[in-house]
DNA sequence: TCTCGCTGGATTGTACGCAATTCGTGGTGA
DNA sequence: TCACCACGAATTGCGTACAATCCAGCGAGA
């Protein structure tokens, strides 16, 4: 009530935005209460918004026993960057089909923003990271606008924005965003001449590699990315 | 109250239940009250079950407004087998390399009961029709799952398991459900040799013939398949 | 000591009531 | 005749109360 009318959308985006940023852990029980107070709402909002991360599949719940937020384990984590690529990649293929210069421009715009980002990022604020993450998302958003495939971007917007990924920008350095801008350019320019498969693989690759970044990392410092991991499998 | 401890469970699985079958219709307005009043619950379980079903993709719903059964065009019909081919050949692709002999098993079990099913469903009974399609839905489940890929099994129910899927196999004719089953057979014993390629380009060319048949039927007889999509676009 | 069952607190499941919003409908004025 | 506004029925959004369920901890009996 003190803040603005809060309604169960609201709801629904704050502990969303919680479990992807990392706010609550995987494994962590979701008690409506406790976050109905927190947002100072009722239950009836939260346990809506449960429902539909439950149905995203961000959060585990069993009848009576409520909601846990879900854990994945680096096996699991490997095999979702291996369905990211393909779809993404598919993505790819049909924007470069069925691009329209306003679609081209929001990818430009996209990446311009990127490159802006790589400086703040680089020093590795959480506010840089975000920034970097969002513009990441409008570009691949756009690709995903321009391939006009209504299914295929609902499917893509549970398999991205996933607790890991937003965490997966944490651990990159600047030569590897840099690598993320180049790839970003070339799949824009393959886009925009219609080359679809050309687009395909470039995605791919560009999503695989982001792959290979985040779990080299998971190895290297397994104590730095063991918050992202439930201690009990759920 | 009169039925059994009827729970959201049941609520959610009714009402996906009718939209699958069509019995409610694309476009139609899901109107909480009424849904409460026919399953004899109270809204809330009602509510939360539609929030399920959106996050789904089933129903679209906008605030102040409710829910109405999500239509699809042939256009988007053509996507989503697209889409479909693409995941459940990446399943086949998988599977090949992570099946075991239980999973095999599964799997033909699954044929056996397709084959039986045919001559049950040759002669057009609504039972006939739901005895094939819950064969088929075996066979590709017992393939999913033994591509042990959970988010993708996950997005594959969402994707498969739509109200035009179940219209599809009223259009089968017999050699159409012959040449499945043969399918359905090649797929099996690629697997089984641990030919992931192999594996998914026959899965992806059985998932793309079942669009073509259901689309020529559509445009053959659209008379008959108007009640698959709404009156206006939602 | 181990197992079993009981009990109380914590939590989820469901019903219900009221406020807020939408939308059709009819009336009013130009 | 037409545009506009206001009213009211229908419906959704949300809060709250209470019932059902789960689970940890404890005590009794073997």
């Amino acid at each position: 009530m003190t803040e603005a009318k809060g309604n169960t959308r609201t709801a629904y985006e704050q502990i969303r935005q919680a479990i992807v940023e990392g706010r609550y852990l995987p494994g962590q029980r979701l008690i409506e209460q406790r976050i109905a107070k927190e947002f100072e709402l009722s239950r009836t909002p939260v346990r809506e918004s449960l429902r539909m991360l439950e149905a995203e599949g961000l959060v585990h719940s069993e009848p009576n026993r409520g909601a846990v937020v879900r854990s994945v384990s680096v096996e699991e984590l490997a095999d979702l960057y291996a369905l990211r690529a393909l779809l993404e990649s598919f993505a790819a293929e049909l924007a470069a089909a069925r691009i329209t210069d306003e679609d081209l421009a929001r990818i430009d715009e996209g990446i311009a923003l990127f490159e802006e980002s790589i400086g703040i990022a680089a020093g590795g604020t959480l506010e840089g990271v975000r920034a970097l993450s969002e513009a990441n998302r409008l570009i691949h958003g756009a690709i995903i606008h321009a391939a006009r495939h209504e299914r295929l971007a609902q499917l893509l917007a549970r398999t991205v924005d996933v607790p890991l990924v937003f965490q997966a920008f944490r651990q990159f350095d600047r030569s590897e965003m840099e690598r993320s801008h180049l790839f970003h350019r070339l799949i824009r320019d393959a886009i925009a001449a219609h080359e679809g498969a050309r687009a395909a693989r470039l995605m791919s690759e560009h999503v695989l590699q982001g792959r290979d970044v985040l779990i080299a990392r998971i190895q290297a410092h397994p104590q730095g990315a063991e918050h992202l991991f439930a201690s009990r499998p759920t």
